[in-house]
DNA sequence: GCCAACGTTGGC
DNA sequence: GCCAACGTTGGC
C-alpha cells in the first residue's frame, strides 16, 4: 500500500516540535490518545514511513509547525494500565488494549509556523478536515494534495 | 478565560 | 435507543 499522510495535534506547552527534535533519536511514542476515531487511525491505517504534519494546539498561533514520520507501527498505550498516569483507563486490559500509540520521528522543522488563520485563506486546502468548523480530531488523514501544499509552504518561510 | 462544538456517560 | 448532563478540545 502506498505511503499515506497525517495530521498529529499537540500542545506546545506539553510537547512541541522542538522537544521532538530534541528527545533522544528524534522519536516519541504517541501516548495519550483517547478518542477512538483518533486510535483507529492509528491502529488500523498508519505505517512506518507514513508522513505526519506536526502541528500546534492551544498555541500563540497555532499551525502546521513541521514535519515527522511514524517510526513503529501501532502497539499497547501503557500509560492507560497506569493508575498513578493522567491517562489512565480502567476499561484498557493489558490482554486486550483498549488504547494503542505509534511511534513517531522529526523529519523537519519548518522556520516558522504556519498559522491556522493562513491555512484557513488557501482554496487548495478546502475540504481539509482540520479546516472544517468544529474539527477537533487529534489524530486524522491528510490528502496527498494537501500535505504537498503545506510542505511547500513551509520550506518557502521566511526565517523569524 | 470564554464558549461553541463535540464525544461520552448514564438514567430512563 | 433517546437524550440530557457532563467533560474535553481548542480557537479566539
Amino acid at each position: 500500500m502506498a505511503r499515506s499522510f497525517w495530521l498529529m495535534k499537540s500542545e506546545p506547552d506539553v510537547y512541541s516540535i522542538d522537544d521532538l527534535a530534541a528527545d533522544e533519536g528524534q522519536t516519541t511514542c504517541w501516548d495519550g490518545v483517547r478518542n477512538y476515531q483518533a486510535r483507529n487511525f492509528m491502529r488500523d491505517s498508519m505505517k512506518v514511513g507514513d508522513q505526519v504534519l506536526f502541528y500546534h494546539s492551544n498555541a500563540d498561533p497555532s499551525g502546521v509547525a513541521g514535519i515527522a514520520s511514524i517510526a513503529a507501527q501501532a502497539y499497547a498505550d501503557p500509560t492507560a494500565f497506569d493508575k498513578k498516569d493522567k491517562h489512565y483507563d480502567a476499561k484498557s486490559d493489558p490482554d486486550n488494549p483498549a488504547w494503542m500509540m505509534v511511534d513517531v520521528k522529526f523529519v523537519k522543522r519548518f522556520s516558522k509556523v504556519i498559522p491556522l488563520s493562513e491555512l484557513k485563506t488557501y482554496s487548495q486546502l478546502d475540504g481539509m478536515e482540520l479546516l472544517r468548523r468544529g474539527s477537533r480530531l487529534s489524530v486524522q488523514p491528510v490528502e496527498k494534495s494537501h500535505f504537498d501544499f503545506i510542505v511547500k509552504l513551509g520550506a518557502k518561510r521566511p526565517k523569524s
